[in-house]
DNA sequence: TCAACTCCCACCTTTGAATGGG
DNA sequence: ACCCATTCAAAGGTGGGAGTTG
Protein backbone atom coordinates (compact mmCIF):
# COMPACT_ATOMS: atom_id res chain seq x y z
CA UNK A 1 0.00 0.00 0.00
CA UNK A 2 2.88 2.07 -0.97
CA UNK A 3 1.03 5.51 -2.15
CA UNK A 4 -1.69 4.96 -0.04
CA UNK A 5 -1.68 7.95 2.07
CA UNK A 6 -3.77 6.68 4.89
CA UNK A 7 -4.41 3.75 4.82
CA UNK A 8 -6.70 3.42 7.56
CA UNK A 9 -8.97 6.43 7.11
CA UNK A 10 -11.25 3.79 5.24
CA UNK A 11 -14.19 3.72 7.73
CA UNK A 12 -15.73 7.29 5.79
CA UNK A 13 -16.42 5.42 1.88
CA UNK A 14 -20.43 5.97 1.54
CA UNK A 15 -22.06 4.54 -1.66
CA UNK A 16 -25.57 5.31 -2.95
CA UNK A 17 -27.62 3.79 -5.66
CA UNK A 18 -28.53 6.17 -8.56
CA UNK A 19 -31.18 5.59 -10.16
CA UNK A 20 -32.89 4.22 -6.86
CA UNK A 21 -36.50 5.27 -8.12
CA UNK A 22 -36.28 3.45 -11.30
CA UNK A 23 -34.99 0.52 -9.24
CA UNK A 24 -37.49 0.64 -6.87
CA UNK A 25 -40.25 0.39 -9.38
CA UNK A 26 -38.98 -2.55 -10.74
CA UNK A 27 -37.92 -3.98 -7.38
CA UNK A 28 -41.44 -3.84 -6.35
CA UNK A 29 -43.03 -6.17 -9.35
CA UNK A 30 -40.11 -8.44 -8.97
CA UNK A 31 -37.21 -7.32 -11.49
CA UNK A 32 -36.04 -9.80 -13.98
CA UNK A 33 -32.83 -9.43 -15.88
CA UNK A 34 -32.23 -11.39 -19.27
CA UNK A 35 -29.47 -13.51 -19.46
CA UNK A 36 -28.03 -14.75 -23.13
CA UNK A 37 -25.73 -16.94 -24.15
CA UNK A 38 -23.66 -13.71 -26.25
CA UNK A 39 -24.28 -11.60 -23.03
CA UNK A 40 -27.22 -8.97 -21.96
CA UNK A 41 -26.73 -5.91 -20.13
CA UNK A 42 -28.75 -5.01 -17.16
CA UNK A 43 -31.50 -2.54 -17.28
CA UNK A 44 -31.96 -0.68 -14.94
CA UNK A 45 -27.77 -0.48 -14.81
CA UNK A 46 -25.60 -0.57 -12.03
CA UNK A 47 -24.99 3.38 -11.27
CA UNK A 48 -23.28 4.43 -8.31
CA UNK A 49 -22.05 7.15 -6.24
CA UNK A 50 -18.99 7.12 -4.61
CA UNK A 51 -17.68 9.55 -1.98
CA UNK A 52 -15.35 9.53 1.43
CA UNK A 53 -12.38 8.06 -0.74
CA UNK A 54 -8.83 9.37 -0.64
CA UNK A 55 -8.91 11.71 -3.79
CA UNK A 56 -5.43 10.78 -4.46
CA UNK A 57 -5.23 7.09 -3.75
CA UNK A 58 -6.28 4.76 -5.89
CA UNK A 59 -8.85 2.49 -6.14
CA UNK A 60 -10.52 -0.80 -8.27
CA UNK A 61 -14.06 -1.03 -7.92
CA UNK A 62 -15.42 -4.86 -8.76
CA UNK A 63 -18.69 -5.87 -8.97
CA UNK A 64 -20.16 -9.68 -8.56
CA UNK A 65 -23.83 -11.33 -8.28
CA UNK A 66 -24.01 -13.24 -5.23
CA UNK A 67 -27.49 -15.84 -4.96
CA UNK A 68 -30.30 -14.53 -2.83
CA UNK A 69 -31.00 -17.82 -1.94
CA UNK A 70 -30.42 -21.82 -2.42
CA UNK A 71 -33.36 -21.86 -4.53
CA UNK A 72 -34.54 -21.89 -8.23
CA UNK A 73 -38.05 -20.88 -9.08
CA UNK A 74 -40.54 -21.05 -11.62
CA UNK A 75 -43.03 -18.53 -12.69
CA UNK A 76 -46.76 -19.63 -12.63
CA UNK A 77 -49.87 -17.67 -14.11
CA UNK A 78 -48.71 -14.58 -11.99
CA UNK A 79 -46.26 -14.83 -9.87
CA UNK A 80 -43.13 -16.84 -8.74
CA UNK A 81 -42.96 -19.96 -7.19
CA UNK A 82 -40.35 -22.37 -5.79
CA UNK A 83 -39.36 -25.17 -8.24
CA UNK A 84 -36.68 -27.00 -5.99
CA UNK A 85 -33.11 -26.47 -4.80
CA UNK A 86 -30.61 -24.00 -7.09
CA UNK A 87 -28.67 -25.49 -9.39
CA UNK A 88 -24.92 -25.76 -8.60
CA UNK A 89 -23.18 -22.74 -8.75
CA UNK A 90 -21.71 -21.72 -12.35
CA UNK A 91 -18.23 -20.79 -12.78
CA UNK A 92 -17.60 -17.15 -10.31
CA UNK A 93 -17.16 -14.06 -11.96
CA UNK A 94 -16.24 -10.64 -10.97
CA UNK A 95 -16.83 -7.40 -13.18
CA UNK A 96 -14.18 -5.20 -12.98
CA UNK A 97 -14.78 -1.45 -13.73
CA UNK A 98 -12.97 -0.80 -17.11
CA UNK A 99 -11.54 2.59 -15.21
CA UNK A 100 -9.97 0.76 -12.52
CA UNK A 101 -8.04 1.74 -11.07
CA UNK A 102 -8.60 5.34 -10.85
CA UNK A 103 -7.77 7.68 -8.17
CA UNK A 104 -10.38 8.53 -5.41
CA UNK A 105 -11.13 11.58 -6.85
CA UNK A 106 -12.44 10.34 -10.32
CA UNK A 107 -14.49 7.80 -8.67
CA UNK A 108 -16.21 10.75 -6.57
CA UNK A 109 -16.53 13.16 -9.71
CA UNK A 110 -19.53 11.33 -10.77
CA UNK A 111 -21.37 8.34 -10.48
CA UNK A 112 -19.91 5.41 -11.35
CA UNK A 113 -21.90 3.66 -14.42
CA UNK A 114 -21.24 -0.28 -14.66
CA UNK A 115 -23.62 0.10 -17.96
CA UNK A 116 -20.99 -2.56 -20.09
CA UNK A 117 -21.33 -5.33 -17.37
CA UNK A 118 -23.10 -8.12 -19.14
CA UNK A 119 -25.15 -11.34 -17.68
CA UNK A 120 -24.47 -14.52 -19.42
CA UNK A 121 -26.35 -18.17 -18.88
CA UNK A 122 -23.03 -19.80 -21.02
CA UNK A 123 -21.29 -21.14 -18.13
CA UNK A 124 -18.42 -21.78 -20.99
CA UNK A 125 -18.52 -18.10 -21.58
CA UNK A 126 -14.84 -16.95 -23.00
CA UNK A 127 -16.12 -13.05 -22.65
CA UNK A 128 -15.47 -12.48 -19.55
CA UNK A 129 -19.55 -11.93 -18.67
CA UNK A 130 -20.77 -12.92 -15.25
CA UNK A 131 -22.57 -16.16 -15.54
CA UNK A 132 -25.98 -16.93 -13.73
CA UNK A 133 -28.29 -19.73 -13.94
CA UNK A 134 -31.67 -18.73 -15.18
CA UNK A 135 -34.87 -18.75 -12.73
CA UNK A 136 -32.12 -18.09 -9.77
CA UNK A 137 -32.25 -15.18 -7.77
CA UNK A 138 -29.43 -12.59 -7.00
CA UNK A 139 -27.84 -9.52 -6.20
CA UNK A 140 -25.18 -7.36 -6.94
CA UNK A 141 -22.29 -6.62 -4.83
CA UNK A 142 -20.07 -3.91 -5.22
CA UNK A 143 -16.58 -3.65 -4.05
CA UNK A 144 -14.30 -0.65 -3.63
CA UNK A 145 -10.55 -2.06 -3.31
CA UNK A 146 -8.08 0.40 -2.46
CA UNK A 147 -4.95 -0.78 -4.70
CA UNK A 148 -2.76 0.86 -6.82
CA UNK A 149 -2.85 -2.14 -9.57
CA UNK A 150 -4.15 -5.18 -10.09
CA UNK A 151 -1.34 -6.98 -8.62
CA UNK A 152 -1.70 -5.36 -5.12
CA UNK A 153 -5.29 -6.34 -4.68
CA UNK A 154 -4.69 -8.85 -1.99
CA UNK A 155 -2.63 -6.82 -0.07
CA UNK A 156 -5.19 -4.04 -0.44
CA UNK A 157 -8.68 -2.61 1.90
CA UNK A 158 -12.00 -3.35 0.23
CA UNK A 159 -15.26 -2.61 1.38
CA UNK A 160 -18.21 -4.13 0.45
CA UNK A 161 -22.00 -2.67 -0.69
CA UNK A 162 -25.22 -3.96 -1.89
CA UNK A 163 -28.77 -2.63 -2.20
CA UNK A 164 -31.44 -4.43 -1.62
CA UNK A 165 -33.87 -3.00 -4.63
CA UNK A 166 -30.89 -4.19 -7.00
CA UNK A 167 -31.84 -8.02 -6.90
CA UNK A 168 -33.59 -9.59 -9.64
CA UNK A 169 -34.57 -12.82 -10.97
CA UNK A 170 -32.03 -14.08 -13.74
CA UNK A 171 -34.46 -14.91 -17.27
CA UNK A 172 -34.01 -16.38 -20.90
CA UNK A 173 -37.41 -14.58 -21.42
CA UNK A 174 -39.66 -11.85 -19.80
CA UNK A 175 -42.39 -13.84 -17.20
CA UNK A 176 -43.77 -11.18 -16.18
CA UNK A 177 -45.68 -8.52 -18.56
CA UNK A 178 -45.41 -6.04 -16.28
CA UNK A 179 -41.57 -6.41 -16.18
CA UNK A 180 -41.56 -6.41 -19.43
CA UNK A 181 -43.22 -3.11 -19.98
CA UNK A 182 -41.40 -1.03 -17.50
CA UNK A 183 -37.97 -1.96 -19.56
CA UNK A 184 -39.58 -1.28 -22.45
CA UNK A 185 -40.83 2.33 -21.07
CA UNK A 186 -37.75 2.97 -19.72
CA UNK A 187 -35.08 1.45 -21.30
CA UNK A 188 -34.26 3.62 -24.72
CA UNK A 189 -33.06 0.70 -26.68
CA UNK A 190 -36.74 -0.74 -26.28
CA UNK A 191 -38.35 2.51 -27.78
CA UNK A 192 -39.19 0.39 -30.89
CA UNK A 193 -41.87 -1.34 -28.61
CA UNK A 194 -43.47 1.63 -26.69
CA UNK A 195 -47.09 2.28 -27.76
CA UNK A 196 -46.40 6.12 -27.30
CA UNK A 197 -50.19 6.66 -27.17
CA UNK A 198 -51.55 7.67 -30.95
CA UNK A 199 -48.92 5.79 -32.59
CA UNK A 200 -50.09 3.18 -34.56
CA UNK A 201 -47.17 0.59 -33.68
CA UNK A 202 -48.88 -2.29 -34.19
CA UNK A 203 -46.41 -4.93 -33.29
CA UNK A 204 -47.07 -7.95 -32.13
CA UNK A 205 -50.22 -8.59 -30.73
CA UNK A 206 -49.63 -8.73 -27.15
CA UNK A 207 -49.12 -5.36 -26.28
CA UNK A 208 -52.86 -4.95 -26.29
CA UNK A 209 -53.16 -7.48 -23.59
CA UNK A 210 -51.08 -5.45 -21.24
CA UNK A 211 -51.91 -2.39 -21.61
CA UNK A 212 -54.66 -3.08 -18.94
CA UNK A 213 -52.30 -3.91 -16.65
CA UNK A 214 -50.96 -0.59 -17.22
CA UNK A 215 -48.58 0.60 -14.73
CA UNK A 216 -48.24 4.50 -13.91
CA UNK A 217 -47.69 5.88 -17.74
CA UNK A 218 -44.71 7.15 -16.95
CA UNK A 219 -42.23 5.50 -14.37
CA UNK A 220 -39.95 8.74 -13.87
CA UNK A 221 -42.57 11.04 -12.86
CA UNK A 222 -41.94 9.50 -9.34
CA UNK A 223 -41.84 10.92 -6.06
CA UNK A 224 -38.04 11.90 -5.53
CA UNK A 225 -37.40 12.64 -1.90
CA UNK A 226 -33.49 12.02 -1.80
CA UNK A 227 -32.31 8.85 -0.79
CA UNK A 228 -34.39 5.83 -0.13
CA UNK A 229 -32.14 4.70 3.37
CA UNK A 230 -30.55 2.25 4.86
CA UNK A 231 -28.64 2.55 7.48
CA UNK A 232 -26.99 0.28 9.52
CA UNK A 233 -28.34 -2.22 10.73
CA UNK A 234 -32.04 -1.26 9.61
CA UNK A 235 -31.57 -2.47 6.04
CA UNK A 236 -34.85 -3.60 4.42
CA UNK A 237 -36.37 -5.42 2.09
CA UNK A 238 -39.69 -4.55 1.30
CA UNK A 239 -41.73 -7.29 0.35
CA UNK A 240 -43.18 -7.57 -3.18
CA UNK A 241 -46.35 -9.24 -4.41
CA UNK A 242 -44.89 -11.07 -7.07
CA UNK A 243 -43.56 -13.10 -4.61
CA UNK A 244 -46.56 -14.12 -2.84
CA UNK A 245 -46.72 -17.76 -3.67
CA UNK A 246 -43.13 -18.15 -2.46
CA UNK A 247 -43.52 -19.56 1.45
CA UNK A 248 -43.04 -16.43 3.59
CA UNK A 249 -40.14 -17.09 5.13
CA UNK A 250 -38.47 -16.42 1.78
CA UNK A 251 -39.88 -13.36 0.12
CA UNK A 252 -40.27 -11.38 2.95
CA UNK A 253 -37.14 -11.79 4.31
CA UNK A 254 -35.39 -8.52 5.56
CA UNK A 255 -31.85 -8.65 4.83
CA UNK A 256 -29.68 -7.62 7.14
CA UNK A 257 -31.65 -7.04 9.24
CA UNK A 258 -31.87 -9.80 12.46
CA UNK A 259 -28.00 -10.71 10.34
CA UNK A 260 -25.21 -10.52 12.13
CA UNK A 261 -24.58 -6.93 10.33
CA UNK A 262 -25.55 -5.37 13.28
CA UNK A 263 -23.60 -6.35 15.65
CA UNK A 264 -20.24 -8.48 14.73
CA UNK A 265 -20.14 -6.97 11.31
CA UNK A 266 -20.37 -3.63 12.67
CA UNK A 267 -17.42 -4.12 15.11
CA UNK A 268 -15.53 -5.80 11.96
CA UNK A 269 -16.37 -2.78 10.22
CA UNK A 270 -15.03 -0.40 11.92
CA UNK A 271 -12.00 -1.92 10.87
CA UNK A 272 -12.45 -2.78 7.74
CA UNK A 273 -9.33 -2.57 6.33
CA UNK A 274 -7.40 -6.48 5.98
CA UNK A 275 -4.61 -7.13 6.94
CA UNK A 276 -2.56 -9.45 4.88
CA UNK A 277 -2.08 -12.77 6.71
CA UNK A 278 -5.24 -11.61 8.71
CA UNK A 279 -7.15 -14.92 7.91
CA UNK A 280 -8.71 -14.52 11.27
CA UNK A 281 -11.02 -12.27 10.25
CA UNK A 282 -14.12 -14.10 9.28
CA UNK A 283 -15.80 -11.89 7.25
CA UNK A 284 -13.08 -10.10 5.43
CA UNK A 285 -10.54 -12.59 5.29
CA UNK A 286 -9.24 -12.00 1.68
CA UNK A 287 -9.84 -14.62 -0.87
CA UNK A 288 -7.13 -14.36 -2.01
CA UNK A 289 -5.10 -16.85 0.69
CA UNK A 290 -8.27 -19.14 0.41
CA UNK A 291 -8.66 -20.35 -2.62
CA UNK A 292 -5.12 -21.50 -4.22
CA UNK A 293 -5.73 -25.57 -4.07
CA UNK A 294 -8.93 -24.75 -6.67
CA UNK A 295 -6.61 -24.25 -9.21
CA UNK A 296 -4.07 -25.11 -11.38
CA UNK A 297 -0.68 -23.39 -10.51
CA UNK A 298 0.61 -22.60 -13.60
CA UNK A 299 -0.69 -18.70 -14.68
CA UNK A 300 2.26 -18.39 -16.92
CA UNK A 301 0.28 -18.34 -20.31
CA UNK A 302 2.13 -16.74 -22.67
CA UNK A 303 0.58 -14.32 -24.61
CA UNK A 304 0.70 -10.83 -26.73
CA UNK A 305 -1.42 -8.45 -26.46
CA UNK A 306 0.51 -4.88 -25.94
CA UNK A 307 2.12 -5.46 -22.47
CA UNK A 308 -1.23 -5.96 -20.76
CA UNK A 309 -1.53 -9.86 -21.58
CA UNK A 310 -3.40 -10.44 -18.55
CA UNK A 311 -3.57 -14.33 -18.36
CA UNK A 312 -6.17 -14.43 -15.51
CA UNK A 313 -9.01 -12.36 -16.45
CA UNK A 314 -11.27 -13.18 -18.77
CA UNK A 315 -11.51 -10.10 -20.85
CA UNK A 316 -14.21 -8.35 -22.72
CA UNK A 317 -13.68 -6.71 -26.15
CA UNK A 318 -13.63 -3.21 -25.84
CA UNK A 319 -12.78 -0.31 -27.16
CA UNK A 320 -10.15 0.86 -25.69
CA UNK A 321 -8.58 4.16 -24.71
CA UNK A 322 -12.34 5.09 -23.93
CA UNK A 323 -12.49 4.46 -20.36
CA UNK A 324 -11.62 7.47 -18.15
CA UNK A 325 -10.29 10.00 -20.43
CA UNK A 326 -10.87 12.78 -18.18
CA UNK A 327 -9.09 12.33 -15.75
CA UNK A 328 -5.10 12.57 -15.38
CA UNK A 329 -3.75 9.01 -15.10
CA UNK A 330 -6.35 6.83 -14.46
CA UNK A 331 -6.41 4.58 -17.10
CA UNK A 332 -3.00 2.45 -18.16
CA UNK A 333 -4.03 -0.86 -19.11
CA UNK A 334 -4.39 -3.35 -16.45
CA UNK A 335 -0.93 -4.50 -15.05
CA UNK A 336 0.45 -7.74 -16.08
CA UNK A 337 -1.27 -10.01 -13.18
CA UNK A 338 0.96 -13.06 -14.89
CA UNK A 339 4.00 -11.41 -14.02
CA UNK A 340 3.30 -11.12 -10.50
CA UNK A 341 5.35 -12.88 -7.57
CA UNK A 342 3.92 -16.19 -7.69
CA UNK A 343 2.30 -17.27 -5.02
CA UNK A 344 -0.56 -16.81 -6.43
CA UNK A 345 -1.57 -19.95 -6.83
CA UNK A 346 -3.84 -19.45 -9.04
CA UNK A 347 -6.10 -16.54 -12.08
CA UNK A 348 -7.70 -14.33 -10.80
CA UNK A 349 -11.34 -14.67 -12.72
CA UNK A 350 -12.01 -11.40 -13.13
CA UNK A 351 -14.08 -9.57 -16.43
CA UNK A 352 -12.02 -6.76 -17.65
CA UNK A 353 -13.66 -3.60 -19.21
CA UNK A 354 -10.82 -3.04 -21.25
CA UNK A 355 -8.22 -5.61 -22.45
CA UNK A 356 -6.62 -5.67 -25.90
CA UNK A 357 -8.66 -8.41 -27.95
CA UNK A 358 -5.93 -10.44 -28.56
CA UNK A 359 -6.04 -11.25 -24.63
CA UNK A 360 -9.06 -13.04 -25.80
CA UNK A 361 -6.95 -15.82 -27.75
CA UNK A 362 -5.89 -18.22 -24.55
CA UNK A 363 -9.33 -17.60 -22.35
CA UNK A 364 -8.82 -19.44 -18.89
CA UNK A 365 -10.83 -22.52 -18.27
CA UNK A 366 -12.71 -22.01 -15.28
CA UNK A 367 -12.81 -24.41 -12.70
CA UNK A 368 -16.18 -23.79 -11.48
CA UNK A 369 -15.91 -25.00 -7.77
CA UNK A 370 -15.76 -28.80 -7.19
CA UNK A 371 -18.94 -30.57 -7.16
CA UNK A 372 -18.74 -30.91 -3.38
CA UNK A 373 -18.71 -27.79 -2.70
CA UNK A 374 -21.31 -26.78 -4.48
CA UNK A 375 -23.65 -28.61 -3.48
CA UNK A 376 -22.49 -28.36 0.33
CA UNK A 377 -22.95 -24.67 -0.82
CA UNK A 378 -26.66 -24.96 -1.20
CA UNK A 379 -27.13 -27.44 1.36
CA UNK A 380 -28.25 -26.25 4.53
CA UNK A 381 -28.07 -22.64 3.89
CA UNK A 382 -31.36 -21.72 2.71
CA UNK A 383 -33.29 -21.29 6.10
CA UNK A 384 -29.90 -19.78 7.19
CA UNK A 385 -30.08 -17.00 4.68
CA UNK A 386 -33.13 -15.75 5.10
CA UNK A 387 -34.12 -16.13 8.86
CA UNK A 388 -37.56 -15.98 9.49
CA UNK A 389 -37.84 -12.43 9.72
CA UNK A 390 -40.48 -10.49 11.35
CA UNK A 391 -42.47 -9.06 8.87
CA UNK A 392 -40.82 -5.72 8.32
CA UNK A 393 -43.79 -3.55 7.09
CA UNK A 394 -41.98 -0.52 6.74
CA UNK A 395 -42.99 2.37 4.36
CA UNK A 396 -40.96 3.36 1.16
CA UNK A 397 -39.93 6.57 1.26
CA UNK A 398 -37.77 7.09 4.26
CA UNK A 399 -35.81 10.22 4.46
CA UNK A 400 -32.84 8.92 6.37
CA UNK A 401 -29.68 9.96 4.81
CA UNK A 402 -28.10 7.89 2.53
CA UNK A 403 -25.75 5.79 3.98
CA UNK A 404 -23.78 3.71 5.96
CA UNK A 405 -23.83 0.88 3.43
CA UNK A 406 -20.85 0.03 4.58
CA UNK A 407 -22.10 -1.86 7.67
CA UNK A 408 -23.67 -4.00 5.79
CA UNK A 409 -20.89 -4.99 3.66
CA UNK A 410 -20.15 -8.52 3.01
CA UNK A 411 -22.45 -9.80 5.57
CA UNK A 412 -25.62 -8.40 4.08
CA UNK A 413 -27.96 -11.01 4.03
CA UNK A 414 -25.58 -14.18 4.89
CA UNK A 415 -24.54 -15.44 7.85
CA UNK A 416 -21.57 -14.87 9.08
CA UNK A 417 -19.64 -16.50 11.93
CA UNK A 418 -20.04 -19.05 9.17
CA UNK A 419 -16.35 -19.18 7.46
CA UNK A 420 -17.79 -21.67 5.02
CA UNK A 421 -20.32 -19.51 3.74
CA UNK A 422 -18.39 -16.36 2.90
CA UNK A 423 -15.96 -18.85 1.35
CA UNK A 424 -18.22 -19.61 -0.89
CA UNK A 425 -19.08 -16.05 -2.11
CA UNK A 426 -15.08 -15.26 -3.04
CA UNK A 427 -14.42 -11.74 -3.99
CA UNK A 428 -11.96 -13.28 -6.21
CA UNK A 429 -11.92 -16.77 -7.13
CA UNK A 430 -9.67 -18.81 -9.30
CA UNK A 431 -9.99 -20.72 -12.34
CA UNK A 432 -7.18 -22.71 -14.09
CA UNK A 433 -6.07 -23.00 -17.59
C1' DT B 1 -46.79 -32.12 -23.51
C1' DC B 2 -44.66 -28.01 -22.27
C1' DA B 3 -41.66 -24.78 -20.07
C1' DA B 4 -37.28 -23.12 -21.00
C1' DC B 5 -34.31 -21.74 -24.31
C1' DT B 6 -32.38 -19.98 -29.01
C1' DC B 7 -32.34 -17.52 -33.15
C1' DC B 8 -33.46 -13.88 -36.12
C1' DC B 9 -35.74 -9.61 -36.99
C1' DA B 10 -37.40 -4.57 -37.00
C1' DC B 11 -36.47 -0.76 -34.56
C1' DC B 12 -34.06 1.99 -32.01
C1' DT B 13 -29.71 4.41 -29.55
C1' DT B 14 -24.95 5.02 -29.29
C1' DT B 15 -20.53 5.67 -31.11
C1' DG B 16 -17.07 7.65 -33.53
C1' DA B 17 -15.10 9.18 -37.79
C1' DA B 18 -15.54 12.67 -41.27
C1' DT B 19 -16.72 17.20 -42.41
C1' DG B 20 -17.10 22.11 -42.30
C1' DG B 21 -17.06 26.74 -40.17
C1' DG B 22 -15.03 30.09 -37.38
C1' DA C 1 -3.06 24.83 -35.98
C1' DC C 2 -7.18 24.54 -32.92
C1' DC C 3 -11.89 23.98 -31.31
C1' DC C 4 -16.57 23.07 -31.80
C1' DA C 5 -20.93 21.67 -33.99
C1' DT C 6 -23.05 18.92 -37.42
C1' DT C 7 -23.63 14.95 -40.25
C1' DC C 8 -23.56 10.27 -41.34
C1' DA C 9 -22.75 5.39 -41.28
C1' DA C 10 -21.66 1.48 -38.62
C1' DA C 11 -22.07 -0.91 -34.43
C1' DG C 12 -24.72 -2.67 -31.18
C1' DG C 13 -28.80 -2.87 -27.48
C1' DT C 14 -34.01 -3.91 -27.34
C1' DG C 15 -38.17 -7.37 -26.88
C1' DG C 16 -41.14 -10.28 -29.83
C1' DG C 17 -42.27 -14.30 -32.08
C1' DA C 18 -41.33 -18.44 -34.24
C1' DG C 19 -38.79 -22.33 -33.84
C1' DT C 20 -36.04 -25.74 -31.04
C1' DT C 21 -34.82 -28.52 -27.13
C1' DG C 22 -35.03 -31.82 -23.53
Amino acid sequence: MAGAPDPYHQGNIRMTLEDQELWKSFHEIGTEMIITKPGRRMFPHCKINISGLVPYAKYILLVDMVPEDGFRYKWNKDKWELAGKAEPQPPYRTYLHPDSPAPGSHWMKQPVSFLKLKLTNNALDQHGHIILHSMHRYHPRFHIVQADDLYSVRWSVFQTFTFPETSFTAVTAYQNTKITKLKIDNNPFAKGFRDEGTNSKSRGRSDTEHLAKKLNPTACALHHTGHLVFKSGEVKEERFSPWGGVSDRESSHVLGQDSPVGSEARDVYSSEQLVPGHSSYQPYRYPFHEYGKLQSPSSSSAGSGTGSRVPDIATVPEHEGKAAAHEPGPTHCPPNLASTPQDYPGVLNMAVGQAKPAVLSHHPLYAPYGPEQALGQWGGASSAQYPPAPPTHHHHHHHHLATDYSTQAVHHGYHHGNVSDWSQYPLFSYSCW
